[in-house]
DNA sequence: GTACATTAAATGTAAGTACATATATTTGCA
DNA sequence: TGCAAATATATGTACTTACATTTAATGTAC
């Protein structure tokens, strides 16, 4: 078992800075985890996102805007996202018929397929969660969301 | 109290996914949070993270290695932020005389004043984690460890 | 209906990340 | 010694993030 101390060499002054530290390097971690996961589905974590929310509409087209609401990472820019995956052809822009400033977006039959793809050899959250406790994890949840809102 | 479901806007399959996904949006929140109060003393939370690392040796110097070895993203190039830093005159470099490949990296004078500096508005811990219990910090920090273990 | 604010998306720019490759120096072994 | 492998750092490139600005369309007050 590698601990944060071993894995960054230092020492930390108390439970709480070695807890935001820990809590940095091992989201890192899980980050470049899963773009080596994404990498040979030829997308990026974050190309993979736009892909999920897109999905999640289940049909119904999702604006830009939706789509960056609904990011992990907010400010990383659903616009050029976008551009990437319809230079591959895994989602379309079409302009919205109600309202000519929107553009929804939407999967490619090319993106369905490889959304169910990929979801086929996600085994991702249970494998790194393994022989975790519900109630610990609910208790962690719990602790992650009272960290955005202590301020 | 913003949970996650609602700062995304999204319905979890079960509480492993939910788990990873607000390690991951919270870690961005706090280095997004890092970053704007880095920005008030002219640098990014990368570069901090080196001064930090610098810091540590307490006069001796550090290798480029040991500085790459000892960050929290461990793919970011230690040699680019050390250029951004000595651009700023907040570090230098002095070439190792036993060691001619091996480049030793110092804080300057105004360097070492930032990072006192820093350290005096610096309660981003204990205020970020203001009234959680010393022994669910302990079980976070070891649920941490387990994730990048649990492969 | 025109003028001004607001909204949706795209674009510009600087910095950081991820990964491959290059350059110089040192090490180790035939 | 001489030469290949290993090591320390730097550089190249594509992509992403963070944040500001621009462009076009819509809403609203007068």
């Amino acid at each position: 078992m590698i601990r944060i101390e071993e894995a960054i060499k230092s020492k930390f002054k108390n439970e709480e800075q070695k807890l935001l530290i820990n809590l940095l390097y091992t989201a890192n971690w899980v980050k470049v985890w899963q773009n080596r996961f994404f990498k040979s589905f030829g997308i990026t974590s974050s190309q993979y996102n736009v892909m999920r929310i897109v999905n999640g509409q289940k049909g119904q087209p999702a604006s830009v805007q939706l789509i960056q609401e609904r990011m992990i990472e907010q400010s990383s820019n659903a616009s050029r996202l976008i551009d990437k995956l319809e230079l591959k052809k895994l989602v379309e822009r079409k302009g919205c018929p109600t309202d000519r400033r929107q553009v929804d977006i939407l999967l490619t039959e090319e993106g369905k397929n490889l959304i169910l793809a990929i979801e086929q050899h996600m085994d991702l959250e249970t494998s790194l969660l393994d022989g975790v406790e519900q109630d610990q994890m609910k208790m962690v949840n719990n602790l992650l969301d009272l960290i955005r809102n202590n301020t």
